[in-house]
DNA sequence: ATGATTTGACCGGG
DNA sequence: CCCGGTCAAATCAT
């Protein structure tokens, strides 16, 4: 991948004097309920998982926010162009644990219903961060064994038996299920490789917190052995039983 | 070719 | 004027 400095540094000054403002007929949603004090609705979450909500976001920016050692990235729906749906989110990095916790900053409802995931989707999804999860945990903790056992054939398999294991125990088995195939095949989720960005690689726990505002920094992580444990379904049995 | 992301500039509130 | 939020051209990814 190319330094973005490098190109960044190159091309920004040609476009910056053409830079017009034209969009006073189509100022933001939440700017201008802001304006007329109506209440916007906003809520914050604490999760591993801050990009599979269930939700299809399209990312317009990012910023370092003072005081913060990370940088806070706005999300706005997909179809906020389509359907005019007003729905945003910020995702900003909370710690610098493994993985580390994000908090997600919700900023209106969706009204574009039609674009949420079922319900399949999104614990299809969950379920095979997990099984990612379990087997980088697998790698590092114990290398020897996927060194000399496993080639990525093997490791692909073992995905693959996770992933089936942990479909049946969350009862959604494919069979059982009420849902358009065409569609679901369509937005199968793909496994992460290595070019996915950071934060997509990291996040990987179904656990997910709502947050009071109280919570904010000194908000209380789950029990470490979820993450030593890698193969232990408990936890996540679990975090199925109550979600 | 098309859609998504990156990133410096721009805007407006406090 | 500072800072958080947003825009949009350039760039990347598919």
């Amino acid at each position: 991948m190319a330094k973005r400095d490098d190109y960044m540094a190159s091309s920004s000054g040609s476009s910056n004097g053409a830079h017009k403002r034209l969009l006073q007929d189509s100022s933001s949603y939440a700017q201008e309920h802001a304006k007329k004090r109506v209440h916007i609705s906003t809520r914050t979450e604490y999760t591993y998982a801050p990009y599979h909500d269930g939700y299809q976001w399209r990312k317009y920016g990012q910023k370092m926010i003072r005081g913060n050692t990370y940088p806070r990235c706005y999300y706005r729906c997909t179809f906020h162009q389509d359907h005019g749906c007003p729905a945003t989110k910020h995702v900003e990095q909370s710690n610098s644990q493994d993985p580390p916790l994000f908090r997600v900053i919700y900023t209106n409802e969706h009204t574009c219903s039609s674009t949420h995931v079922s319900d399949y989707m999104a614990s299809s999804i969950h379920i095979q961060q997990i099984a990612d999860a379990s087997l980088r945990k697998a790698e590092t903790e114990i290398p020897r064994l996927t060194h000399c056992v496993a080639g990525d054939g093997l490791i692909k398999e073992e995905r693959d038996v996770i992933v089936s294991s942990l479909t049946v125990i969350n009862g959604c088995d494919v069979a059982k299920l009420d849902v358009g195939h065409e569609a679901m095949q369509e937005n199968t989720p793909v496994l992460m490789d290595r070019n996915s960005s950071y934060e997509a690689v990291r996040s990987v726990s179904p656990v997910q917190l709502a947050a009071s505002d109280e919570l904010k920094m000194d908000f209380v992580e789950p029990p470490e052995s979820h993450w030593f444990e890698p193969l232990d379904l408990g936890w996540f049995m679990e975090y199925t039983q109550t979600g």
